[in-house]
DNA sequence: GCCAACGTTGGC
DNA sequence: GCCAACGTTGGC
C-alpha cells in the first residue's frame, strides 16, 4: 500500500464536495503534467491512502483522507473540447491523461496547515514543502503519514 | 493581484 | 538540442 497527498482548489473541488458526491466518491480529473501523471498511471494501486489538500486558499492544507477506488484509466476530459482540461493531442486511442477514482474516507476536525507543516522538523523532507514543488500528486513516506495523523490528535 | 519557480512550446 | 517566450501553480 501507498501514501499519496493530492491537491485540490477547494473553489473547484473541496474535500466537502467529494463527501457529498454519490457514494462519496469522484475521478480525479483534470491532471496535466507527465510526472504527476506516472504518479498516477503507474504507481496508483486500489486501497491507497491519499492526503487530501487544498490549495490556493485561505488555509492552504491537508484537511483529510481519500482513497484510492479505481486504478488509472483513460482522463475522458482531455477527448472534450467544451472541457477545461481539453487537449488536443490525447487521442483516445492513445491517451495522454489519465485519472483515478477516489473515494471520500474521512474530514479533519481541523485542518494540518502548510504552516504546521513547515513547522514540523520531521517533515522537512516533504516533497511538499521543498523548494517549487508544485506537483498537484506526490507520494507521502509511511512515516510522513503517521506524523501528520499525530499533528490532528 | 503579485511573482517566483517551475514546465511546455516552438523557432532555429 | 538549445533556449527564449509563454503559461501555470500556488503561497503570500
Amino acid at each position: 500500500m501507498n501514501y499519496w497527498l493530492m491537491k485540490s482548489e477547494p473553489s473547484e473541488f473541496s474535500i466537502d464536495d467529494l463527501k457529498t458526491r454519490p457514494k462519496q466518491t469522484e475521478h480525479w480529473d483534470g491532471v496535466r503534467n507527465y510526472q504527476a501523471r506516472n504518479f498516477m498511471r503507474d504507481q496508483m494501486q486500489k486501497g491507497d491512502q491519499i492526503f487530501f489538500y487544498h490549495s490556493n486558499c485561505e488555509e492552504p492544507g491537508i484537511v483529510g483522507i481519500a482513497e484510492v477506488v479505481k486504478e488509472a484509466y483513460p482522463d475522458h476530459s482531455a477527448f472534450d473540447p467544451k472541457d477545461k482540461h481539453y487537449d488536443p493531442k490525447s487521442d483516445k486511442n492513445n491517451p495522454r491523461w489519465f485519472m483515478v477514482d477516489v473515494k471520500f474516507v474521512k474530514k479533519f476536525r481541523h485542518t494540518i496547515s502548510l504552516k504546521d507543516i513547515k513547522d514540523n522538523p520531521i517533515l522537512s523532507e516533504m516533497k511538499l514543502v521543498q523548494k517549487g514543488n508544485r506537483l498537484s500528486v506526490l507520494p507521502i513516506t509511511k512515516q510522513e503519514w503517521s506524523t501528520i495523523l499525530k499533528m490532528e490528535k
